[in-house]
DNA sequence: TCTATACGATACTGCGAAGTTCCGGATATC
DNA sequence: GATATCCGGAACTTCGCAGTATCGTATAGA
């Protein structure tokens, strides 16, 4: 997936082309010269995130992602074939910040847990990434494959929890088992994009606990506190 | 809101600007010459949507949409002063298009109302909608007021439809009044919005049957039948 | 030390699309 | 019929940005 790692797919030096064979010294050669400075791949790829979260991707320019990464054109260029390769790099290496599950919160009851997610940190972490979400659609029709990306990288985590959450839920006989977790996981990350993509409004706690409150524990079948 | 009714702020002879107040000639000539022929503005923004929905904002180009309006740019040009104007009177002018409360079906139960929605037609013309959504979404940043002439004309109208049937189902006493309708009535379009923008899956009426069965009906304490 | 490459910075090229202008013809008012 | 504006069509201009090339410098291996 990342162009950082399948370096050979681009035309560099290093690529043991199939269409020259007759490259050899390109091959020994390798290795000469100063070496690439790998520090500097993750700083462009956020600095990317920060402009596509700012200014959409048409607004988007490379300028302005060198410039913020403080660095020149080329240096990216030599790194990413193309503005769209870039973005699909930058959006697919997201999720390695995700949290793993075993942080998830266990407080023994399902609406402990949800309301337990809810962090100041997590919340503006979240709307920076429905923000990149909204510079991200535009350009899906150009690279149907950042759909994927972006699905997996911002809404997929959070779906994951809630069915996490939920699953416990149902083991531990909180729950039905009839419940439609499945649909239901998904509840809270659509609202999320639906009001920050379509509404412009951004995210608190109260909205949070009011669709904990007021749809998610009442369909699964427990009591509104 | 619509360039088309609010000609007087583009620099037209018919202007009485504030700028050029010696501009009496023009203003008395202004019903000379052929007129406009309206019936091409409806026919234009038509087109516009049908580009808009098909390439996205970014793939949409004027001539595209000149050739398949079947117009000239200078037509177009005439009438919208740029391409962001034109989509956001095209996308303005779409909620005309809405059937009337009074259309909504009433088959005595929540449940029939909500399923009664579900019509072939109105299941591909919503997934036209949702595609025209998707190309907007990627100039919001630009021109904000486009995500409420958006909202307004695909979004709220379905919430709307929701909270009536809901509302209906409370005055006669099929649901609790203590019921969250106003969030819930969102459920389904974010959800919908979700599945086409960010999964890129159709909508089906499968889904739509579960959203009701899985989580509606659920949360507003009616027995999964 | 020599060579090859990476670096940031900046200048340059090419292209695509927004927006403008002109054309021949049509249609309105005077 | 004269004039002014519309029409569709097409050529034209302008401009922003993706992508390339160059420059002086820095840093790696041979």
């Amino acid at each position: 997936m990342s162009h950082v790692q399948t370096e050979q797919m681009t035309p560099t030096p290093s690529s043991v082309s199939h269409s020259i064979p007759a490259d050899v010294p390109a091959e020994l050669h390798a290795k000469l010269g100063r070496k690439r400075d790998l520090t500097r791949d993750p700083e462009i790829l956020e600095a990317a995130l920060d402009v596509l979260a700012e200014t959409g991707y048409d607004g988007m320019t490379i300028d302005m992602v060198a410039s913020r990464a403080k660095a020149g054109k080329a240096t990216i260029y030599r790194r990413w074939p193309s503005k769209a390769e870039l973005i699909i790099d930058a959006v697919s290496c997201m999720r390695k910040n995700n949290l793993p599950t075993s942080e998830l919160p266990d407080t023994g009851t399902l609406r402990g847990d949800l309301i337990a997610m809810i962090k100041p940190h997590s919340i503006e972490e979240g709307d920076r990434k429905f923000q990149i979400m909204a510079g991200v659609l535009a350009m899906i029709s150009q690279a149907p494959e950042l759909a994927d990306a972006a699905n997996t990288a911002i809404v997929a985590p959070r779906a994951q929890a809630n069915l996490l959450l939920m699953q416990r839920a149902i083991d531990r006989g909180e729950i039905s088992a009839k419940c439609d977790i499945q649909t239901l996981s998904l509840v809270t990350p659509a609202m999320i994009a639906h009001r920050i993509l379509i509404l412009r409004t951004p995210i608190n706690r109260e909205f949070l606990v009011s669709l904990i409150d007021g749809i998610i524990l009442p369909a699964v079948g427990l009591p509104h506190p």
